[in-house]
DNA sequence: TAGATTGTTAATCGATTAACAATC
DNA sequence: TAGATTGTTAATCGATTAACAATC
């Protein structure tokens, strides 16, 4: 029988890492078996949801107990496909894309960067954190070569989607994209997008409406 | 009376900076006015749902003609309030710190970054895009001379707890937190984060799914 | 066993989509 | 005017919360 069990919401797998996350902590603290609630009150989810959630990927507490957190940590770690490593290349070797580079718990998570691709020829052949700095017209050669799995896309706006669009033609199967733009993918590519400028607009709004809302 | 609206949901104000780069798109290429059905062309929501949106504000629109670009996204902007500037100042000195410092768009809508902070004593007194490394001891003394607004947190997750307490012991409007720590706020402050790690991990959860799923 | 807490079903709530009258 | 497209109400869909029987 075909595992194709009923698709998980998107919302579920964006709560999945904050679960992680508290177990790793509590975990740390010495912690051996943790119910619901008070996963609850570590994350900040209501119990109820919490439970909901879990048992999308099945059963992983003991009714009148609770969860053995390392054991729940390494369901979600299975879950999350924290045991794969993939081999990831960074586009634009600008701060951004330094400091992803930089950055030990992406390479802890199984995304081992492997080359930094960049235009500028003052970066071309230097290297970055011991990763090399490659000419981005060799990118659709080095990522046939090398079997990148996945790109992180950290290039100026006016770039990113000619970038993507490479990226797609080479059948690269993730793209971790920060720039700015509305992408259509086609099925066989996952992308994740970061909007930090989108984020910061959200956090405009807010603060207009809790400090600067004109009163009539 | 009073202005206070129906509240508006989340997801619809994480749409609207989505509308609002589109719209400048278009605007660019010289478009005067735009239907739903094209903004749902160009952003990938559905027409009747960005109607929707836009009509938790007000009637944008015109039946028969559509929406004015120029006059919708200038809407969009006061909703976002982009109108608005903020005093920022960046928490970590960091690769991550240096890049936001950097990004000439974060200024564009209205938050002035004033000052970096860290505790490397490296870094303290020096410039980072002529904006000056202060003490991580100043913080307080600072944000209350110079009427700081909005903090950017980046530093790393073992200081963020703390940083984040004493911010919010300033008095501080907004934080843009990049750290992985769920934060527990009062009402009167705004909290946006950038959840980084959690965000690969998403990526990786959708990658196993199509790429690495074990056939039983 | 009694108490606790899960797994799971049912009820509620909210967000998205569909439909269409209003109207430019 | 006829055609187009909004604004808005109603219908649907999905996600969250509540409740409680199962069971450790």
């Amino acid at each position: 029988m075909s595992s194709k069990v009923n698709k998980v919401s998107e919302a579920v797998i964006k709560r999945l890492p904050i679960y992680h996350r508290s177990l790793t902590d509590v975990i740390e603290n010495g912690v051996e078996r943790i119910s619901s609630s008070e996963l609850s009150e570590l994350t900040g989810f209501t119990a109820s949801q919490i439970r909901q959630d879990l048992n999308n990927f099945g059963g992983f507490g003991q009714q009148g107990y609770g969860y053995k957190a390392v054991d729940l940590r390494a369901q979600i770690d299975k879950i999350l496909g924290m045991d794969h490593t993939y081999n990831t290349i960074i586009i634009g070797a600008g701060r951004l894309g330094s400091a992803i580079a930089n950055y030990s718990e992406f390479r802890e998570n199984g995304f081992n960067i492997q080359a930094l691709f960049d235009v500028d020829p003052e970066k071309i052949g230097k290297e970055i954190d011991s990763f090399p700095v490659i000419s981005g017209d060799r990118l659709e050669e080095y990522i046939e070569t090398f079997n990148i799995d996945v790109a992180i896309v950290t290039v100026p706006r006016e770039y990113a989607t000619d970038v993507i669009d490479r990226l797609i033609k080479c059948n690269i199967k993730g793209i971790w994209n920060f720039a700015p733009i509305v992408i259509s993918a086609p099925e066989n590519v996952v992308i994740e997008n970061i909007r930090l400028n989108d984020s910061l607009l959200s956090l405009s709004y807010h603060l207009k409406e809790k400090f600067f809302k004109e009163v009539e």
